[in-house]
DNA sequence: CCGAATCCAAATGGATACTG
DNA sequence: CAGTATCCATTTGGATTCGG
């Protein structure tokens, strides 16, 4: 197990890290939708997302933009349209969710 | 990707539930060091965790046992000793942290 | 259609003191 | 030593409105 050392001499744990970046509680899921679907639009992906209001929503996609796990696309049309998909990092998380799906398939009553 | 309706008429996503079953912010961490060192008192439970206070351990410990993914063993000695250790069950969710554990270890800087 | 900004309620987290 | 209770600061989240 790797635990290395920080800049305040403080223990900095892997998984720590791991939950730090997609460990937003709708994190796992949009990526997951992402990584199924391909490309989806705000509205889509919201759709997908029931219980997650239009503020959240914003900012883990935001989050997860700034994190390069997935692109933003943004047509400057009439009505305007932003498309969202996984990047080559993001596609690292894979097989995290992949776990997390298995898992919650067999658990979930 | 399985996605069962639950009783509001809603899409339950095996991912949501995994989350909410695991994503407290220090439920992988405390899953993964019962999973490494086998048994642990509750004050060496915290020191490996710097950063988290008394009252949250106690709370993702006491929800962690009544999820049964941890034993909690109670002696009545004075001073008191109690030891949390992993359950068959929270074995179940060790392939997520190695997955987690990895990913971790490969991108935090 | 997408998302930023605002306002406000609710949940979370830390520090501390107390109990067996 | 382990855990609970209390208080209070901070954060988070929803609802709504506004703007490109």
């Amino acid at each position: 197990m790797t635990t290395p050392i920080d800049e305040n001499g403080k223990l900095k744990c892997s998984i720590e890290y791991t939950m730090k970046k997609i460990g937003g509680k709708w994190k796992p899921v949009i990526l997951w939708h992402l990584g199924a679907d391909g490309t989806l639009r705000y509205n889509e992906l919201r759709r997908l997302l029931p219980g997650v209001s239009h503020k959240v929503l914003s900012q883990q996609l935001k989050e997860l933009e700034e994190d390069r796990f997935i692109d933003r696309v943004s047509y400057n049309t009439i009505p305007p349209k932003v498309e969202y998909s996984m990047t080559d990092v993001g596609r690292t998380i894979m097989p995290i969710l992949e776990q997390m799906h298995i898992w919650g398939a067999e658990h979930q009553s």
